[in-house]
RNA sequence: GGGGCGGUAGUUAAGUCGGUUAUAACGCCGGCCUGUCACGCCGGAGGCCGCGGGUUCGAGUCCCGUCCGCCCCGCCA
């Protein structure tokens, strides 16, 4: 029988203790945050998950034979990180209180010591704040996630995960699960393929999402199911992407897109209220979040998830441009010829022109080559400049390379459109749809930040939540000259849009929504079409004949016409959520391992190479890349 | 696939115009210290300057290649 753990059973964690417990005789377990010998006595900083307490070894510590003693003695091998035992007595610390910490008025003073095991020096401090590049965090991860942040963190995705089922289950969802393995279906992101090994040549794929399947549990009946599940992705990555992600999943039966989000919402207001201790209802008396057109969203802010924290929207001016056939400007004339002359259609792909105003008062803020700087920027993501004026008290424009070929009128009309007054700064993009979409948007973004127009979330932030409603069905692909699935072919178009679904694509708006938070998105979902006869309209309208969708969504139409109920779901990134709700500025700090960008994982090294026999087993066989 | 930034003691960084012994802070090791809590004081050790090649009398520094990390575009139904 060893003394501590069989014997001496731990009483409280390092968390636990106030001055209420002063002369208890207490049993901690943790490791050795901090050491401070004094020569005389040593203090230790014990930690464990739920906070320090101090520990004083005091050799003169009466009452107990000698114990106190040699505990204080063997204290002077103690080192960081260490994992010890104590008993020990607790003690009020009198005039030395430690306001710091939670357990600060207190202090316990050992009698007997046990290390359960000793450690090297950690590659970097187990510190809240530390300045240790993310590299080494991650090749060291169960180091990284000793820290009291990542502690913190991982105990609100248990906080997250817990009030999820809690909500769902009074609800009346059940909560089911979906295979990993599955088939591969064509389209949308890039599986993951696992190679079979009782199957010569063939491979699984891992799930993307549930999709099919949360599906398949309406049309058995099972009207309300939600899962917090793995999703598989081999995508690039970002601050906001890792390949092995958590989603909570949801699908219902007999519902309209109001309903799901009611059900959201209340979801939502669950969360903030246990994870934050947030009464979303202060905010949002109505119980309900705003909702924004897709249409509407794109022209203001350049995308389908804005940042609701702050204005500076955009304004379109294409209209303006081409009812003044260019203005004067020989690029924009360019653009206004070819909608008159019909080659560009507004419901097409075309080039657009949209202006920025950022107002006076932040506009004083930038100097001047900071805003040469902001070309460079834009330039990496594939403009080709920047064009700005400066508006002055006339309406004139200064600084700029427009005002001196750009018609009066022109300049007038977008001083009116833009609200554009003395002082304000206007930005224009011209050219490519896409490119000016995603140009502005980003620009938008980085300037609220450059000029503190974002509050930190961590910090009594607030927290702008908003439904995108209302996209198109289809988009139309440039490179194959076809209409495509905007989202996937299986949503269902708004009713009076039916018609439309072959005769006008590009008109078609559909059943589908974002659930957006502080410009991540971080939920999106549809109504489904569960009409077979809508359903081969839209297939129709893409292109996929009857054979081809048969083949890639087999068992899925098969399904539908054995009696769909109505249905619709909806998905909510459960580590973004994370991310948000802790003020963590990554998804990265909210997974426990996460991979790197290149979605490797820096402590285990995955993925790796295996032995040929192994592939060998799997019928698989490696083709060395070219080299050049 | 493309653009940008970075890689120097255990860690984080500095390192000028290419110049002879590559700095600092923290950490680590040793010593002293009975009220610290980012303890303090004294002393010490610690380097394949990511890797490979080139230019040069001489490279952490310049050139080429390559690997790794981060941010972004494309991509992500």
């Amino acid at each position: 029988m060893a003394r501590f753990i069989d014997e001496l059973k731990r009483t409280h964690r390092c968390g636990d203790l106030r001055a209420a417990d002063e002369g208890q005789e207490v049993v901690l377990f943790g490791w050795v945050a901090s050491y401070r010998d004094h020569g005389g006595c040593v203090f230790v900083d014990l930690r464990d998950r739920e906070g320090i307490t101090q520990i004083v070894f005091d050799p003169d510590l009466k009452g107990y034979e000698g114990l106190p003693k040699d505990a204080y003695e063997r204290s002077q091998a103690l080192r960081s990180e260490w994992v010890i035992g104590i008993r020990g007595k607790v003690f009020s610390r009198g005039g030395n209180k430690n306001p710091k910490l939670p357990t600060g008025e207190i202090e316990v003073h050992a009698i007997e010591l046990v290390v359960f095991n000793k450690a090297d020096t950690p590659p970097f401090e187990i510190l809240d704040e530390i300045d240790t590049g993310e590299e080494k965090r991650l090749q060291y991860r169960y180091l990284d996630l000793r820290r009291a942040p990542l502690q913190k963190t991982l105990r609100v995705r248990h906080r997250i995960n817990q009030t999820v089922r809690r909500y769902f289950d009074s609800q009346g969802f059940l909560e089911l699960e979906t295979p990993f393995m599955v088939k591969y279906t064509p389209g949308g992101a890039r599986n993951f393929l696992v190679p079979s090994r009782m199957s010569a040549g063939k491979f699984y794929a891992l799930a993307e999402s549930p999709q099919l399947f949360k599906q398949l549990y309406m049309v058995a009946g099972f009207d309300r199911y939600f899962q917090i599940v793995k999703c598989f992705r081999d995508e690039a990555l970002r601050v906001d992407r890792q390949p092995e992600f958590t989603q909570i999943d949801v699908e219902m039966s007999f519902v309209n897109q109001d309903d799901i989000f009611k059900t959201m919402e209340g979801l939502i207001f669950a969360v903030w209220k246990e994870v934050l201790g947030i009464d979303l209802t202060e905010k949002y008396p109505s119980g309900r979040f705003p909702q924004m057109p897709f249409a509407e969203s794109m022209g203001k802010y350049g995308n389908d998830k804005p940042d609701m924290r702050f204005a500076m929207p955009h304004t379109d001016i294409t209209g303006l441009v081409i009812d003044h056939t260019g203005g004067g400007i020989p690029f924009w004339k360019d653009i206004a010829e070819k909608f008159a002359s019909g080659k560009y259609r507004r419901d097409l792909p075309t080039e657009i022109v949209k202006a920025m105003r950022i107002p006076a008062e932040h506009a004083s803020k930038l100097s001047r080559t900071e805003v040469d700087k902001l070309e460079e920027f834009v330039k990496g993501m594939g403009a080709k400049g920047l064009a700005r004026a400066k508006v002055d008290a006339e309406g004139n424009w200064q600084q700029s390379p427009l005002a001196k070929t750009i018609t009066p009128e022109l300049r007038a009309a977008i001083n009116k459109e833009t609200g554009a007054a003395n002082g304000d700064l206007l930005f224009f993009q011209f050219g490519k749809e896409a490119v000016v979409q995603t140009v502005m948007a980003n620009l938008r973004v980085h300037l609220a930040k450059r000029l503190g127009l974002i509050p930190d979330v961590g910090h009594g932030g607030k927290f702008e939540f908003l439904w995108v409603v209302n996209p198109p069905l289809f988009e139309y692909d440039e490179e194959t000259n076809k209409w495509a699935a905007a989202h996937h072919a299986f949503t269902r178009p708004h009713d009076e849009c039916v018609d439309l679904v072959e005769k006008d694509p590009g008109k078609v708006l559909c059943y589908r929504y974002d659930l957006v938070l502080n410009g991540f998105e971080i939920g999106g979902g549809s109504i489904r079409l569960h009409d077979p006869e809508v359903q081969a309209k839209v297939f129709r309208a893409l292109g996929i004949s009857d054979e081809e969708a048969r083949q890639k969504f087999g068992f899925l139409l098969d399904a539908l016409r054995f009696g769909a109920p109505p249905h619709g779901g909806i998905a909510v990134g459960m580590d973004r959520l994370a991310m948000l709700l802790s003020g963590a500025q990554s998804l990265r700090d909210v997974i426990p391992f996460p991979k790197t960008q290149k979605g490797q994982d820096l402590m285990t090294d995955a993925p790796n190479l295996v032995e040929p026999e192994q592939l060998r087993e799997l019928h698989v066989r490696v083709v060395e890349p070219p080299k050049e």
